[in-house]
DNA sequence: TGTACATCAGTGAACGCGCGTTCACTGATGTAC
DNA sequence: TGTACATCAGTGAACGCGCGTTCACTGATGTAC
């Protein structure tokens, strides 16, 4: 962990420096934006170290401030989190636009492309992913965080109504989504926790996600 | 959270309240077996809070004895831990063969079976299935857990070998069963993590299990 | 332009808390004689 | 059978640690006049 603070205050300005050795001395007061700088110094922290292990007095520590500081812009330690998490669910919505963007709303290859997204989302940010999907009953009862993850999960059920409807499939759209979301989220978790390192290291998981959404897919009679 | 002792001392002796006021009021000084005792509270513990959230000290308060006993049968903390995770793998591994031998070696009923008897700990022990395949850090490195893990991911294996083999299907028995594996592993974690709840309340799980199954085992030509 | 003042983002010290682990100790137990 | 003794599973107090949060405060900043 790097000592040195992060988004630190801005240095002194020209004005300061001609004001002599005490100005030039002199560092600003106020942070330039300490909410968004702590925001930041946690979500370091998360990707370090994971969201159960993070503590409030090393965001402020890396944030270069006391810690008493972060009061005066959260309410508690909760609420950072909290937002870290929303942000991430914004953040997988997005990828998984980009991804159905790229390959074409309605084919097969954009179901392929969300399922690879999600994988993507946990093998580059696996703590955050934890954070977001695991079991913390704080997290788990925000709103803004629910909400967050209903609208990414209603991304992916849309798109798969749009691949069935031209692909002239009958199932329920809705439990097909819900068949992918559990796979990619069991080898998005089996990768990150190092579960499939332990037993089969040589697994390509991104071949056996697009395998599985072929068999989930295939026209059912 | 209870406070009053499990597996504590066995009450005095016979004897002892034979012996007179002080006999009869003195306490066994050895407990009768502290090493399973503080076991059985850390696995109560775990159960009941989950493997990040428990602490060597209520454990001890649990069994009813100084925080400093526990040193005399475990190198530290880290060591109830492994033990207990060990047993977890051991118990799902017995499931496993139940499930088969209930059902009959080389049916697909058997592997649907191992399926949910995978979902089915989870959903029993959420807490000791968490520690299990979560990322502790300390426990993959653990040696004996390990081991236990690669004994009950051998006998999926195995039994997906008995199944194809009877079925005549070509596929790696090693890519099918990690590839069920991958299924139920995704479907227990949203599951316990409560994911499914916030998102598809009114699925069954089991069911969604057998159709992945029959997915994955269907003949690929 | 200069000055008085309200605002409020920061400080730093302290709080109560509970943890894991160590230490010298104590006293129940089983065994050798 | 009775006794001396070694063993070692327990105790209880203490250690150093770091946490989240609160508190009265300070001083930089922007604004009204």
């Amino acid at each position: 962990l790097s000592t040195t603070p992060i988004h630190a205050p801005p240095e002194p300005s020209e004005a300061d420096a001609h004001a002599g050795d005490a100005g030039a001395r002199r560092l600003r007061y106020h942070h330039g934006d300490l909410r968004e700088a702590l925001i930041a110094a946690t979500h370091e922290l998360v990707i370090e170290r994971g969201g159960e292990n993070f503590t409030l007095a090393d965001a402020c520590r890396v944030a270069g401030v006391s810690t008493a500081a972060p009061y005066k812009h959260f309410r508690d330690k909760q609420e950072i989190l909290e937002i870290i998490c929303r942000r991430g669910f914004d953040r997988m919505t997005a990828n998984i636009h980009a991804a159905i963007a790229t390959h074409g709303s309605g084919t097969f290859a954009a179901i392929v492309a969300i399922g690879h997204a999600y994988i993507d989302f946990a093998r580059h940010e696996p703590a955050l992913f934890r954070l977001m999907f695991g079991q913390h009953p704080v997290l788990k009862a925000a709103e803004p965080v629910d909400m967050a993850g209903q609208a990414c999960f209603g991304s992916v059920i849309q798109e798969v109504q749009n691949y069935i409807a031209t692909a002239g499939i009958k199932t329920d759209p809705r439990v097909i989504a819900v068949q992918l979301w559990t796979f990619v989220h069991g080898a998005s978790c089996l990768l990150i926790d190092g579960d499939y390192a332990k037993v089969a290291p040589d697994i390509d998981v991104d071949a056996l996600a697009s395998a599985a959404a072929a068999a989930f897919l295939k026209p059912s009679n």
